[in-house]
DNA sequence: TAAAAAGTTGAATTATATGGAAACATTTTG
DNA sequence: CAAAATGTTTCCATATAATTCAACTTTTTA
């Protein structure tokens, strides 16, 4: 398990995203970017989480939220709010960043 | 118009918030962190809009809303969904990127 | 291997994001 | 300046994200 983290987390998005769906180009791959999106997020929370070696309850109680909750955020394939991604990283002390790029040009959201 | 937008594509979102609420670690920055993505995130999508010669209704178009929604994704206060955010970028042809930072280590969703 | 801890799931509820329509406001242009 | 274009706001409906509770499953540990 440890293992599989530490390769996770060298691993880049592009790196995954070929593991999971096939190459860029595939309808597969565009039809499921959204999902392998809210997946990563999940994995990308539990990641965290495992490092900060906090249980699903004890995450929760940090936010004010049940363990189910935090489950759910780490598996679902569903769609999430800015604010909860932001409210979940804020209580594992990770910054979340955000960025937009447009040809050359990148503006950065932090 | 057009110095402005340049002049906030060369600023960093850090500089932003100092500019528009204060020093980090002012309660008012804190406590407005969220409001000033979100607003963010609207300049980004007008700044981006703009940039590709579109109006509202025209990038409405594209994405199968109302101008009148683009208005409010542009210059609302108000929560987002990544789902929305994507919709929003990819009919602009942009990149959205999303990473998680924690300590030294990065791990990037894009 | 049994008990405890941690995580998952489903059903139900509440809160709120998405969206349309239309009236209004602002900006641009002829 | 008047008309046209563009952007904003409000009211409203609908979809769905956020959340809880409780039962269930899986994993850990003594």
């Amino acid at each position: 398990m440890e293992t599989k983290n530490k390769k996770m987390k060298m691993m880049t998005l592009d790196q995954l995203k070929d593991r999971d769906i096939g190459e860029i180009g595939t309808p597969e791959r565009d039809k499921y970017e959204f999902d392998l999106r809210m997946e990563l997020l999940g994995e990308m929370i539990k990641s965290v989480r495992k490092e900060r070696n906090l249980t699903q309850e004890q995450l929760g109680e940090l936010i004010g939220v049940q363990k189910s909750q935090i489950s759910k955020l780490e598996r679902s394939t569903k769609n999430v709010t800015i604010e909860t991604i932001l409210k979940v990283f804020k209580a594992l002390k990770a910054n979340v960043k955000f960025s937009v790029e447009m040809n050359e040009l990148e503006f950065n959201v932090a």
